[in-house]
DNA sequence: TTCAGTTATGCCACTGAGTGGCATAAGCGT
DNA sequence: ACGCTTATGCCACTCAGTGGCATAACTGAA
């Protein structure tokens, strides 16, 4: 829509070695776990000075949580463009971050963000990161609905309780897909997307339920 | 209930020193920012060696938490003890969180949590530590439901939900009890609960709002 | 009081993440 | 081929966090 379809030569080089950088975090993380590797390891087989890495990435964890990141950028930027509807505000969220990951469709997306949360998820460092991330998250989309729609003024704390539970959402919806993820098939955005609406269907239930039953 | 009178001289010693470094950190984290303050400059404050530090918490961000970590512990030793009562699970959580929060009434328990939470909305490495913490009792809350009530067998996600509703609520009460306490009064724990309980009852409405209403 | 046994602490050296400064090279427009 | 901009490399540095080992402090019993 509004990207350009070549950004200029130097725009490639430095995109692929952002790229080269993940890729290979992903695959060395897995291979040794996060606290086996080191910077310098990572930017010695890249090629690439650790003052680079640097400028590409704010943290060791950064580079490994680029995918899900990508993501959220993406939900981000679809929420400023969606049209109200009058739905629900969960939904009007669910629907933006749906059209996200629709965006991620391309590449070997899916496989990276599953070596990432499988990382994260015996990584105490990196699961902090994500969660952090997902925060800022929130705090976007609140003032993209308080700016577009006037949601949120004053002490109104409805809205942020309605991006919180679609996070959370999302948050189930990952999780048991990675899991699922575990056995033969290799996981697509589409189950992801599966997932993500049954868990925002099943948001009512999860208030009400009770202990018993 | 459980715990002694006095546990013992180097019980109370190594309390104290756990004390000091809490109050201390909090103190010039405040004053001189998060990462104007060495770990150096406050074991030398409080007199004590960095490895001491390190034997009494995580990091550095750990210390400056510290305050809110309690709670989430006295969170789910209520849940341990607290009867089903056929209620639905968000307000058995509630008043689990509730009854967590009334044991923190003692001291200045207020005052720590107040400058922490400052701290950590211009800190993005606590607040990350802090999210990390809240989904760490998150999964421990889980595996309580789990144990004592069966619930979260296979793959029903409305316990994880549920769970995270109330967090949500709770980082929301937590908000504004913060926001409301830079004025005269001094903030105290009836006022958060009192939050907490308006937060949990704006749920449902919360679930249901749509954009223009 | 003394004497073991336990446990917290201090000290020291070390790894590794993250930063700042400055020179240099690579892409870019003319 | 020429400056101009921008990314990169290199170097030295700070500081968080860890491991090992000696020592001091507490504890319980003789």
């Amino acid at each position: 829509m509004t990207a350009a379809p070549t950004p200029s030569l130097r725009e490639r080089k430095k995109l692929r070695t952002r790229q080269a950088l993940i890729d290979t975090a992903l695959e060395l993380f897995t291979e040794r776990g996060f606290g086996g590797v080191t910077l310098d390891e990572l930017c010695e087989v890249v090629e690439v000075s650790k003052r680079t890495f640097f400028r590409n990435f704010t943290s060791k964890e950064d580079v490994a949580m680029a995918p899900e990141q990508d993501l959220w950028r993406a939900f981000l930027e679809e929420l400023e463009t969606t049209a109200p509807d009058g739905l629900p505000l969960v939904e009007l969220g669910r629907d933006a971050l749906l059209a996200a990951l629709e965006r991620m469709a391309d590449e070997g997306w899916a496989r990276r963000v599953l070596l990432s949360r499988r990382l994260a998820e015996r990584t105490p460092s990196m699961a902090a990161h994500g969660l952090q991330f997902c925060e800022a998250t929130t705090q976007g989309a609140l003032e993209i609905l308080r700016r577009r729609f006037g949601l949120g003024g004053g002490d109104d704390v409805r809205p942020r309780l309605a991006v919180d539970m679609l996070i959370a959402a999302h948050h189930c919806a990952m999780a048991g897909w990675v899991d699922q993820a575990g056995g033969a098939a290799p996981p697509a955005t589409p189950d992801l997307a599966v997932r993500l609406r049954e868990a925002v269907a099943a948001l009512p239930g999860s208030l009400t339920m009770s202990v018993e039953g």
